[in-house]
RNA sequence: GGCGAUAUGGUGUAACUGGUUAACACGUCGCCCUCUCAAGGCGAAGAGUUCGGGUUCGAGCCCCGAUAUCGCUACCA
C-alpha cells in the first residue's frame, strides 16, 4: 500500500474562503486517520484573479485553525515548488507531451473569436462548445498562423465517441458521453496552464492518492480522466464532498453568509469551534442520534460537541451525507457560545486579551479617540462598534435629508464594490471613496456619513477611513453586505 | 436548454442498513430559576421521510417514473 497523500489546492484569490477551510478540514483528517501526509498546493495560474496577499491569509487562517500542513510552499517538502506559477516550466511540457501523442492540439481562435462563436450557439439554442474547428489543422495552416503572430492555446482532443466514467468514492460510478465533455484549454495563450491541466500534473507528480474535493469539480473529472489516461498514468481515487450552502440552499457565497476565515477569527469565533461546526456539517461524525447511556439534554449536546483530535478519531468518511449543507451561523454561534462556556475565566481573559482586546487592537483604536475622549471610560462610548457583533442604524440615521431610502440603499452597494475593490490604506480608500462620490452625485458629507452609520451604527465616530482600516476589510465588508441585504428585505416588505 | 449530482421538521444530522407511535441537536414557543439578560432545568409545537406508482406480511431505506434544488456548461478555479 503506498502512502496516503492528499492534498487542498485553494487558489489565492481573495480572502481564505470557509469552503477552503472545510476541505482543508477532511483532507487533514483523512490524512491523520491513515498516517499519510497532508498537502499544501497554492494554485495561482489565474494572473488576473490573483492577489498578492491573498496566499498569505490562506496559511495564517489554516494555521489559525490549527490543520497544519506537511508539505507546502512555506514548509517544503520533497515534491517543490508547490506553487503552481513556479512550476510552468513543468506544465509547458508536459503539454507538449499531449501535442506530440495527439491528444491535444493547437488551437488559434482569439478570445472574441470564441466569444462570438459562443453567443450565436447560445442564439441558435445550441450547447455552447468548442465546435472544433482546428482540432485537425494542416501543419502548414499551423505554420501559417504561427507566421502571422497568432498566439494560440492547447486544448485537450477529447474522442468525439464513446464516454468516459470514474468511481466516485461516495457516489459510485459516475458516467459522462463524451459529447458532453467540451475540448477544454490546457495551456492559455499566456503559457500558464488552466486547473485541470495543472492539477492532473500536479496531482500525479505529488503522489497524491486521494483527491478530495467540492463537489463542483465532479463535471469536470472525465476530462481529468482522459488526461490520466493521455499520460499513461493512474488515477487516484476522486471523494467529492458536498457544497456549503446559504440557507436558501444556494452555493455559499459573500452575499449572503460571511464567508472569509478572517471575518471569523477577527469577530471572536475560537478555531475548534469553527472547526467543530464545520466537522458536523456533512454528517462523518457520531453526532445526531441521542448519546449512548443516558438522554439528558447536557448529554446529548455533548454528542454535538468534538474537539480535532476527536474528529481524528471517529470521523467516518463513508458516513458523509452527500445533501448539501447549510451553513446555518446560528448554530455556529451556539456552538461557540458553548466553546467560550467551557472555557476557564483565565482562558476566557486570555481569549479576550488575544483578540478583540489584544494590545495590537486596542493600540490602533485608541489613537482614533484619544482627543476626542475627556475621560478614559469615554473611549467606550466612542468605540463600541469595534467591539459589537453587529451594528443596524435606524433609517433616521442613515438616509440623508435629500435622498431617498431606495437611492441610499443603492449607493451604498456601490460604496460596497469600490471598498472590495480598494486595499485598506488611507492612500487608497479616501480617493477612492471621494471619486464614486462624484461619479454619483453624493457630497463628501452624505458619501461618508452613510458610511459611518452603516458601520458604526451612529453619526459621531472616530475619523472614518482610519476606523474601517482597523476594524478590517473583512469586517468592514461583511457588516455592509449584511446592511444591505437587510435593508433590502425591509423594503420589499414594506411594499 | 444540455449534462451531472442530490432529496428525512425552518436548519444540521440519526434511524441496528426493510421491522414497534421517525430520534438527537440548533432555532421557535411556554413554564421554572432569577434584580435583568443570558446560561441552566422542564415541557410543547413542528416532518410521516419531495411527489406518484410498484416489490414486500412490512419501505425513509429496494425498483420505476416525475418534480424540485444545486453544480458544471470560461484562455476562473
Amino acid at each position: 500500500m503506498p502512502e496516503i497523500r492528499v492534498r487542498i489546492a485553494p487558489s489565492p484569490t481573495g480572502d481564505p474562503h470557509v469552503g477552503t477551510a472545510y476541505m482543508a478540514l477532511l483532507n487533514y483528517i483523512y490524512a491523520r486517520q491513515r498516517a499519510g501526509r497532508f498537502i499544501l498546493r497554492i494554485e495561482d495560474t489565474d494572473r488576473t484573479r490573483f492577489v498578492p496577499t491573498s496566499e498569505q491569509m490562506i496559511f495564517d487562517s489554516l494555521r489559525w485553525l490549527g490543520l497544519q500542513w506537511d508539505e507546502g510552499p512555506d514548509v517544503g517538502g520533497p515534491f517543490g515548488p508547490y506553487r503552481q506559477s513556479e512550476r510552468t516550466e513543468i506544465y509547458r511540457k508536459h503539454a507538449e507531451l499531449l501535442l506530440a501523442s495527439g491528444h491535444a492540439y493547437r488551437s488559434f481562435e482569439t478570445a472574441e473569436e470564441l466569444d462570438a462563436m459562443r453567443k450565436s450557439q447560445l442564439a441558435a439554442k445550441m450547447q455552447p462548445r468548442y465546435n472544433g474547428a482546428h482540432r485537425e489543422l494542416s501543419p502548414e495552416q499551423i505554420a501559417a498562423y504561427e507566421a502571422e503572430g497568432r498566439p494560440s492555446v492547447v486544448r485537450l482532443k477529447v474522442p468525439a465517441e464513446g464516454e468516459t466514467s470514474f468511481r466516485d468514492e461516495l457516489r459510485g460510478a459516475v458516467t459522462f458521453t463524451h459529447n458532453n465533455v467540451d475540448d477544454q484549454v490546457l495551456l492559455k495563450s499566456d503559457g500558464f496552464p488552466t486547473y485541470h491541466l495543472a492539477n492532473v500534473v500536479d496531482d500525479h507528480l505529488m503522489q497524491i492518492t486521494d483527491v478530495i474535493r467540492a463537489e463542483e469539480w465532479i463535471s469536470s473529472t472525465p476530462k481529468h480522466v482522459l488526461l490520466y489516461r493521455a499520460f499513461g498514468w493512474d488515477a487516484p481515487r476522486f471523494w467529492h464532498m458536498p457544497l456549503l450552502r446559504n440557507l436558501d440552499k444556494s452555493k455559499i457565497s459573500k452575499r449572503k453568509n460571511p464567508v472569509s476565515v478572517i471575518y471569523y477569527r477577527e469577530s471572536g469565533y475560537l478555531p475548534a469551534a469553527l472547526l467543530n461546526f464545520l466537522g458536523l456539517m456533512g454528517g462523518g461524525m457520531p453526532a445526531g442520534g441521542s448519546a449512548e447511556g443516558g438522554d439528558t439534554r447536557a448529554k446529548n449536546v455533548e454528542a454535538e460537541i468534538f474537539s480535532l483530535a476527536q474528529m481524528e478519531e471517529k470521523f467516518d468518511f463513508s458516513k458523509i451525507s452527500l445533501g448539501g449543507p447549510v451553513f446555518d451561523l446560528t448554530k455556529l454561534k451556539w456552538l461557540n457560545g458553548e466553546y467560550i462556556r467551557r472555557l476557564t475565566p483565565a482562558e476566557f481573559l486570555a481569549a479576550l486579551r488575544e483578540t478583540i482586546f489584544s494590545d495590537d487592537y486596542l493600540g490602533r483604536i485608541a489613537p482614533l479617540v484619544q482627543t476626542r475622549v475627556e475621560t478614559l471610560a469615554g473611549f467606550g462610548d466612542m468605540t463600541d462598534f469595534f467591539f459589537r457583533d453587529d451594528v443596524m442604524p435606524t433609517q433616521e440615521v442613515f438616509v440623508p435629508k435629500k435622498k431617498t431610502i431606495e437611492e441610499t440603499i443603492a449607493f451604498a452597494a456601490e460604496q460596497l464594490a469600490v471598498l472590495e475593490a480598494t486595499d485598506f490604506t488611507t492612500e487608497a480608500l479616501e480617493p477612492a471613496l471621494k471619486k464614486l462620490g462624484e461619479e454619483k452625485q453624493w457630497s463628501v458629507k452624505d458619501n461618508f456619513m452613510l458610511l459611518r452609520a452603516i458601520i458604526t451604527g451612529s453619526t459621531a465616530s472616530p475619523p472614518l477611513i482610519e476606523s474601517l482600516i482597523v476594524f478590517g476589510k473583512a469586517r468592514t465588508l461583511d457588516r455592509m453586505r449584511r446592511f444591505i441585504e437587510t435593508q433590502k428585505k425591509l423594503a420589499a416588505q414594506k411594499r
